[in-house]
DNA sequence: ATCACACTTACCCAAATGGGCTATTGTATG
DNA sequence: CATACAATAGCCCATTTGGGTAAGTGTGAT
């Protein structure tokens, strides 16, 4: 009877971690939490991908900094074979490249490892539920990372006339001169004309570069 | 000396909400609240935008629904003129164009009206130590932005060596061979090189292409 | 009517790029 | 040990690109 209740709605959730006092911490707090329990524990990624589908956690707390395979292409990995998993990276790097790319990899929520005990099985709860645990500097990186920088000053618009945004948006295509200029039904020289136009207003140098700035408005 | 202590470190608030009941449940759950002021408090943007800057506030909660100028404008606005505001949306709108329309106005902060005053207070507090308070609906929307879909079926992974993506990352910047090169302290040759390969597996035939693909995944 | 500006075409030229081909070294996998 | 592949470097060559300079047309605003 005691084992009844128990079982309906505990939160699975499996660890992969190669610090072996880190990662025996945390067995223990989720031992020690009511409503979790720990389905699996690795020390590597390898280990991680082979043994977690067997388990079915709901969620997984994942290290970023492993021996053989990161955890980002792990967390990557394991969505593609169980999509519906939550991850969440626990780790030291708080630079905004490691936090986008675990995000993409299709991670929920990204703590650092400095995260109190409370805080980690409140974030795992958090996640059962809808949400996205992130320590709050990393929140922040995210956030910005859709701010846009307010037109500087005098409001510089680059102002592209339609023409040159028609050939910013095939340009972005890979296209070639000719092949913009026959899509367009003009000359060669005039695609390069309004090339040299749209650089000057973007202040760039080659068509790389304008498409990325192109790409990112 | 009672005021001699409370002035230290007061965080300054501002509200801008319609909604006569709701703005005044703020007012009095700011100033019930230790080591808050509410130093404003507005019906609309246009009352807002004009008295916020002799005000001086740390933080703005916004309302998104207001009757002229939209809180997400109102919030664009004021950053303008004052770059380091922190700015919170406070609103019923869950739907993702809202959410992300008020991050790139420059919020750093969403919160549903739905959330508890004890939170609300606890996210000011987020905000002043760098966070990004959101509600944990919201929290997920933004985390699922970032997602990008398993490659399809089988799987066309196109899998760049450490070093042709260290090299498209560059490329995506606007380097040149030269540039790329001397950043990597190899010849440009070998640079040119990776890119043939890189061109080859991205299956693309100009930097253009290949760094739009890039920038895509 | 003049001025500004978008759109167009043209020629010149140096630098950068894309691709064909070859080759050495080191690591890893079988 | 052989085979495979990443990373390195080189040479050759046609094409593409970026920038200098000039100039004709049309439209809209002053």
């Amino acid at each position: 009877m005691i084992s009844f209740d128990k079982k309906k709605k505990m939160i699975r959730v499996a660890l992969v971690e190669d610090d072996d006092k880190i990662r025996n911490n945390l067995i223990d707090l989720l031992e020690g939490s009511d409503g979790f329990r720990c389905v699996g524990a690795y020390p590597n990624a390898e280990d991680a991908l082979e043994d977690i589908p067997t388990k079915a956690p709901d969620i997984v707390l994942m290290d970023i900094n492993l021996p053989g395979i990161d955890g980002i292409e792990c967390t990557k990995q394991l969505k593609m074979k169980i999509p519906g998993l939550l991850i969440i990276m626990l780790t030291v790097y708080e630079d905004a490249n490691k936090i986008f790319n675990s995000l993409q990899a299709g991670a929920v929520g990204y703590l650092l490892k400095l995260t109190q005990p409370a805080e980690i099985i409140s974030a795992l709860t958090d996640v059962t539920k809808g949400g996205s645990p992130m320590s709050a500097q990393i929140a922040r990186k995210v956030v910005q990372s859709f701010h846009i920088e307010p037109r500087g000053e005098k409001n510089d618009k680059v102002t592209l006339s339609p023409r040159e945004e028609q050939i910013l948006e095939l340009l972005s295509k890979g296209y070639l001169y000719k092949e913009i200029a026959s899509e367009l039904l003009i000359s060669p020289d005039t695609v390069h004309n309004h090339l040299r136009k749209i650089y000057e207003k973007l202040q760039v140098h080659s068509r790389t570069e304008a498409v990325v700035k192109y790409l990112k408005t």
